[in-house]
DNA sequence: CGCAATGTTGATAACAATCAAGCTCGGTGG
DNA sequence: CCACCGAGCTTGATTGTTATCAACATTGCG
């Protein structure tokens, strides 16, 4: 479960006790980018007192997704992007006939709907792989606000411009990749994630099913479950259902190679 | 689907200008995007008349690349994006081992440099195909402009998030096609990038090798031999070593299914 | 012309998909 | 409380697609 990982730096994240700023706490239990543990990783990262405060009353709503339901769906009109507070996510494409491809999975601190921006409509579901939070932060009043602050115009082509990179990742490991080398990249991945988080980056919990992991890979189910039975039996990790524990993470790093 | 590059309104392209099949002759009768053939694509496309001349005065460097060489290798710092004005390019990742995998081809009208942003150092080498030429677009007289312009800001922002979506379909194709269906959807590709920039959609000459074909598209060279062959033999395609018409682009959709 | 780069085609092998059976764990209801 | 159920996971047997190895054809260029 999420409670066995690990966590190393104590950033304490209690969504109910942080207290908003300014004048709309009655109405709604909303929290500032100031006091939230993930201002270190999140968008607003990089902006100053002032700045933050003026970003804080953009990003105001809060947003609660149940496990298993959607942010967002394909063909929703785009209005906002999506900053996930806690939880984690998937995007899923769904062809008109029904099959569906995971084209990312997202943690606390990244940013969801990016790729809705050029055609003005998502293009995809994002699905709570958890029970989930996240702050809905207005594209409008976003690139309005990134006019005034050169700072957050920066950081905001950064972020995007670091999906691309991300996807080029992956669409190394797709294009190049065996099946081992595309876990081992995959577990890596969710390591370095984690560390950034806070999380201990050798252990953590997996929040998809195999199915999920196969789809977001290019593999079968079937495969995944074989690869992670052959690391742990090799003792490059340690499984047990969806936990994980990376044993001789240099092992895993070697055979990915280096890119 | 898989390359959608800048969405705008097509506007006829001038093939008496930059001749994009055959022998390639660069044109310098206009250096000025307020004379440039592909105005109705590139980045500057939704500038009115005061902001395209300030953009002009930005985007003042062309630059020539012969075939097979660099434009910006990995590792370069990111100063600059580029458009690409005539001929064409590859992306190329290499890995320390020396790996090389293309993780796109660039059209005339299309950014290269994007994912360069955020690491602030080029990732991926960018060759020419052919003998080519571009358009410099320095980065922070970019930002600075973008500032002040807000519909220059807003197509920044389009153009970087429409090339999340083309990663996105090629993250599709190579994690869930097979062969056939991942040549079907590169050509079908090409067929609509040209016809955007006013050539025959059905009949167009590759600018790569069937190695770089096949490095693009997670596929050996021999492997994109045989499946162009097929087709061939099948009726959907005549090939002639780089000339390709598509006989039947039909056929080579319903190959790919519907996304 | 001759050579190197590129492309085609065939034979074989490897890897992952598919098909199939059984297991584990958590939840539910009798 | 325990038996049952089903989703998720593991493992085995077999098949199929594509990679690999190999030979040869074609093109373009110095």
């Amino acid at each position: 479960m999420l409670q066995s990982a690990i966590r190393v730096q104590p950033i304490p994240f209690k969504p109910s006790l942080v207290r908003m700023n300014g004048q709309s706490a009655a109405t709604r239990s909303s929290v500032a980018c100031s006091t939230c543990c993930l201002q270190g990783v999140c968008l607003p990262c990089d902006l100053a007192g002032g700045d933050l405060e003026r970003f804080d009353q953009i990003a105001t709503q809060k947003r609660r997704v149940a496990r298993g339901s959607a942010l967002y769906r394909s063909g929703d009109a785009f209005e906002a992007l999506y900053a996930v507070r806690s939880g984690g996510f998937k995007s899923v494409g769904v062809s008109q006939n029904g099959d569906e491809k995971i084209t990312g999975f997202h943690l606390p601190g990244e940013l969801l709907g990016l790729e809705a921006i050029s055609p003005g409509r998502h293009g995809y579901n994002a699905v709570a792989l958890e029970d989930s939070e996240v702050c809905s932060i207005p594209f409008a009043a976003l690139e309005r606000m990134a006019l005034a602050v050169p700072s957050l115009q920066h950081q905001l082509l950064r972020v995007i411009s670091g999906d691309i990179s991300r996807d080029h990742g992956l669409m190394l490991l797709l294009g190049r990749m065996t099946a081992e080398q595309r876990l081992a990249a995959f577990l890596l991945s969710l390591s370095r994630r984690y560390e950034r988080l806070g999380f201990a980056a050798s252990r953590f919990v997996l929040r998809m099913t195999r199915e999920e992991i196969g789809n977001y890979l290019g593999l079968t189910l079937e495969t995944v479950s074989r690869v992670l039975s052959r690391f742990q039996r090799e003792g490059l990790v340690h499984v047990q259902q969806r936990d994980v524990e990376l044993k001789n993470a240099t092992a895993l790093r070697d055979l990915v190679g280096h890119w």
